[in-house]
DNA sequence: CGGGATCCTTGGTGATACTG
DNA sequence: CAGTATCACCAAGGATCCCG
């Protein structure tokens, strides 16, 4: 093989970066469901700044993974969605999200166990 | 249902959030193949500094999504392996990676379009 | 309503140096 | 080798204001 996916340079490093990115998966994850407006998914995604709304729709539209639409209406009215391409991506991210739904009880009791340890070492 | 992912206090978002960060994912991958040193990491994820690392690495052992070991040796080995909590999320992430993989050239193209269609519009 | 421009703060990042 | 500590730096992010 050329080049692994974990060196610099790779193009699928490169898309995986943009994956690993908090607000694209929450964006990404409300979209299945259906169309969203801007404000719509801004109060959906809870925590996200206008900006960084705005940013990430702009880069996921770059992708072809979002679709945006402008409508003439007054005032104007702007709806996202998900492409066909960006559709078998949010399949892949809720393999993740429901794994994260289904071992975060055990990654909770891990991190007690691990704080446990933590203060443990410090009292004794 | 009580709350949903994309709620701030959901605990499922709030393990969402971590999975959401580019090196721990590329950790994981890279630490799928098997046992890794802490240098052998460093080197296999290009880019990392050892201060992210370090912190990287800190975070997942206290998921309980990677497990540290520490050998008596002279100088010390610290060995890294994913524990099965670990390797059922490297299996999902797997998942992202061949998606990356199978559908970057499709999102490489569908940059060069929104590209040209940005430059087009500021030509004319 | 959607989103650009601005300011300002935080924290990620790299380089360097040091310890066990 | 496997880190921790410190500093200088820059870019991402939040808050705010404003316009079409």
């Amino acid at each position: 093989m050329p080049y692994n996916v974990y060196s610099r340079n790779c193009p699928a490093r490169l898309v995986l970066d943009r994956l690993a990115d908090k607000w694209a998966l929450l964006v990404i994850g409300s979209l299945r469901e259906g169309t969203l407006r801007f404000n719509q998914l801004r109060r959906e995604v809870d925590g996200v700044s206008q900006k960084v709304l705005s940013q990430t729709l702009k880069k996921l539209e770059r992708d072809g993974i979002v679709a945006r639409t402008a409508l003439p209406t007054v005032p104007v009215t702007v709806e996202y969605a998900l492409t066909t391409l960006g559709t078998t991506l949010a399949e892949t991210i809720e393999h993740l999200s429901s794994w994260a739904e289904s071992n975060m009880e055990e990654i909770q009791a891990a991190q007690a166990r691990y704080d446990r340890r933590e203060t443990a070492t410090v009292a004794g």
